[in-house]
DNA sequence: CCCTTTAGATTATGACCGTACTACCATAAG
DNA sequence: CTTATGGTAGTACGGTCATAATCTAAAGGG
């Protein structure tokens, strides 16, 4: 009766998806076009509304697919503070900023995903708090909503400074840069949430060192 | 001679420039046309080369425009550390992420920026380096590279927050996370220069607490 | 063993938009 | 009245998303 096999088209469908992830990452969602990303897959433009029912269906699809692996390569490498860290280096290394079409899908497409429809937006939320929650619960189980926006506010940390870095011309401060965003990502994570608490609702939370304080005669 | 004022060129360019910068920073660089950007200046399609060599020297000249502006502006706010503080606080409000088009281009298309041609970057290079030193400057007269290099991993810190916020489905996430990054950018930028070279070359940075190191059972 | 059925893919098509360029035009200064 | 300037309109040619018609090849029925 069927020419495939039951799971034939899945299986397509999966290898469109992760295709496509590497070319969305490479040269951005606008810049990918639908042919194109049928084309890395081994196949041509009409068959794709047979898997999608549109573009931003698929980006929605990719992205999400992306965000799940990083999250199982996380659980499996990220144990405790010390796995904590060696993410961050991961992250923030000069091999990652120079392979965007092989890493996180936030720094290579987050501003266009912010462009994005509601359902893409939601299926990008949905996802990275998957991801982010399954740090979170290891950092505080005690507390977890607090947790989860610290954790997500590492993760925008670290967005920005792999982008950043991508986009500077100059290579040695691109490194020193990331060198730096490693030691901010650090700090931010040790500071407690008491610290928080006790000082950053209206001011400086908990690091009193105040060398850098230079009030510049106002005019 | 001529049928125009000497500086009426000038003018045109700039108006473009700017009308361009705002649209840009709404569709995004793939997502803004020539003819669109033109019309957005009152004129038409054809004149553009006259003004500009490609798209992209266009987008170039735009975003240093707005780099620009942006430097001036926070020249005329920021001076100490409760001008930076409250600029933080201003990049990261929750009407500049409702406002993409007002607000800084970096935010809005930075992950665009990495994918253009080497020229635009230098020149975004150029523009986010006259605007980070500036605020160096004034942070730290007497150690320059450093407060360069920190300086510009807080505002990719602020980057990243922002663009992370305006994806968001969840606004009250998105609202938490605003302020959890303004708490995180105070707190690098009362970092001092020792703890840095103390702690961070290798580990934590000068900040002690460690609350959060649940060593969960290796496996 | 042939032949129908049908899932999945291909090619072709629609209408539109993208950048870049060229020919032409209107106008005011000299 | 000539000249040069800044602009408009039109064009070339390819790419865009999405849809429709056609083809292919294997599985199952007789």
């Amino acid at each position: 009766m069927a020419r495939y096999a039951k799971e034939h088209k899945q299986v397509t469908r999966q290898r469109i998806i992760e295709t496509a992830g590497r070319r969305l990452k490479r040269d951005g969602i606008d810049g990918s076009g639908v042919a194109t990303l049928m084309k890395d897959a081994g196949l041509t433009n009409g068959a794709f509304y047979a898997h999608f029912a549109s573009k931003e269906d698929l980006v929605a699809a990719a992205v999400s697919d992306q965000l799940r692996d990083q999250r199982e390569w996380l659980a499996s490498i990220v144990s405790g503070r010390a796995g904590l860290e060696q993410m961050v280096r991961t992250y923030l290394s000069p091999e990652h900023r120079d392979n965007p079409e092989a890493g996180c899908p936030s720094a290579a497409l987050l501003d266009e995903i912010t462009r994005c429809a509601d359902p893409t937006k939601q299926a990008y939320t949905d996802s990275v708090l998957a991801f982010i929650d399954d740090i979170a619960a290891g950092l505080a189980p005690h507390d977890p909503p607090s947790a989860r926006t610290k954790t997500l506010s590492v993760y925008a940390l670290m967005i920005g400074t792999l982008q950043l870095s991508r986009a500077l011309a100059d290579r040695q401060l691109a490194d020193d840069l990331l060198e730096q965003g490693i030691c901010n990502a650090l700090v931010v994570l040790d500071v407690t949430q008491q610290d928080w608490a006790a000082g950053c609702s209206d001011r400086t939370a908990g690091v009193e060192h105040a060398q850098l304080r230079h009030e510049r005669p106002d005019t």
